[in-house]
DNA sequence: TTAAGCCTGTAACTTTACTACTTAGACGCG
DNA sequence: CGCGTCTAAGTAGTAAAGTTACAGGCTTAA
């Protein structure tokens, strides 16, 4: 949120960005103000500072106040930072799991613009299911499909590209697709998800929200795509995408209602009764 | 402060503890919501939910919603809180992501009693590694594979038991096995990696720390296991794993040096270059 | 049965955020 | 140089939000 203010600053009229520098020296005396307050503090009118609200892309003054105490409480130990050749192995854990913390707590902010509701809806009456994403995503798509069969949908996964471009080309309209990708620019897949929509299915993408894949999605949920500048870094978008799935299981599970709590609920005493067994037998 | 809510809980009268429990169901609603319709949804009048503050020992409503999105924005605040059947997509959402996050930050504070730098070489020494875990894990597995092989180890993932059981049977002391899963305790896996110790292979296991498979590995690595109470509580445990092998693949790079930062370096770029060939091709 | 006390809601009041309109100044064009 | 226009800032008003005062009703105890 400061960081914002100080990027938007040049581009501000001079009285917002008088009410700017002053909110950038007192953060927690404005988080706690009343709007007529911090305009007598700036030397300017109540106006001026709901202008430079609505310049940063926020709704109002209200707003602002809880956004500047949400990122003053915000610690900033998970701030991404590279692994260096010379670390130690603790440092570098440290690191890696930082960074991957930070990518989920972005991913979490990012989930707060999606119609996630409206994606539940989609997949608890989908004819079928398709996950697809080809490299790593096709991993992705296979975690999903564990996860989704529960709730007795049908499901498929599909991590190659002849195979997607195949189902694609006999999708169904009550079909849903789920495409994964990073990069979401990969040719193939693209070509595949347009064959799907053509036949009337639905798509939800999960990729980076300035990709041709999140264009052309009916639903598009931007997955923190970090542009990995170490090598080191590792493939954090893969556990943006599979916590995402999560919530979209669990909000399709709420849809669902009863009939999926129950299934959930089933297959969890299962994979408990067979433990139980195969150790009686073997113990 | 949602615990101080918690704790004031008996303390409250009848009115006042039905806020208390709607602002503990729906924090973020409530940190955005106005007074008025706090009061409606919790079939109260206005002053009521005032005086609910004041209990609290807050100046107003006003100061609630501060402290509310304070608290919410602060690590303490991903602690885990189970998902209801009445939450709505995005009160969901928000509450698998936190308890994902806050798996992470647990484990991260697990891995500090770990000799990662002892895995890591161990790793970067091996003659080959085995990754296995059956069922969930099994994709774990598949996903450490796909990242380790860029390090030019030669590698195996191993998804089911029989497969798992006749590695280990012809298993060299070079070998490291890295075996994935949750419980610790299915028969069947804990018999192939003690026969794979027989044969001289090393064992790192991703486990809980009190499981039978960690007491007999090498080294073990505790995973976060997180008793799933909740039906809808997702598979926290996967992201802490594949977070691990993320923790792991970077330390064994350090270890190898120049060699991994070059072979890293190579398979990114030919990712790069291969999408650009197709972009071509196709546009 | 009645009186005291506390919980709760209604209604009035104050503050607060926001909007519509107006004015002052800057820039371009005739 | 003057005119018109367009942007930037402020004034005043309004709607809505938070807060307070007060009164009704229920509980409890004498």
């Amino acid at each position: 949120m400061l960081d914002l203010l100080e990027n938007r600053l040049p581009h501000l009229t001079p009285a917002e960005s008088a009410v700017a520098r002053w909110v950038l020296a007192h953060p927690r005396r404005a988080a706690n103000s009343t709007l007529a307050a911090v305009a007598r503090a700036c030397g300017t009118s109540e106006p001026t500072v709901i202008r430079f609200c609505r310049h940063l892309g926020l709704s109002g003054f209200r707003d602002l106040t809880l956004r500047l105490t949400e990122s003053l409480s915000q610690p900033s130990s998970f701030v991404h930072r590279d692994v260096s050749r010379d670390d130690s192995a603790q440092d570098a854990a440290a690191k890696v799991m930082d960074s991957t913390v930070q990518t989920l707590i972005n991913q979490r902010l990012l989930l707060r613009t999606v119609e996630i509701d409206r994606a539940a809806k989609l997949l608890a009456n989908a004819r079928q299911i398709v996950f697809a994403g080809i490299g790593g995503s096709g991993l992705v798509a296979e975690d999903a499909q564990h996860k989704f069969f529960r709730l007795g949908i049908p499901c498929v996964a599909l991590s190659d590209a002849p195979n997607f471009l195949q189902v694609a080309a006999i999708a169904d309209p009550g079909d849903v697709f789920v495409v994964t990708s990073n990069s979401g620019q990969w040719p193939k897949l693209l070509k595949a998800t347009e064959s799907a929509q053509r036949r009337g299915a639905t798509v939800i993408a999960l990729t980076a929200p300035d990709s041709q894949l999140g264009d052309i999605a009916d639903i598009l949920v931007p997955c923190s795509s970090q542009d990995e500048t170490s090598v080191y870094t590792p493939m954090n978008s893969r556990l943006a995408q599979l916590a995402v799935l999560d919530v979209l299981l669990v909000a399709t599970a709420l849809v669902l209602g009863d009939t999926a709590y129950e299934r959930l609920r089933l297959t969890k005493l299962a994979l408990g009764a067979d433990l139980a067994a195969e150790s009686r037998q073997l113990g």
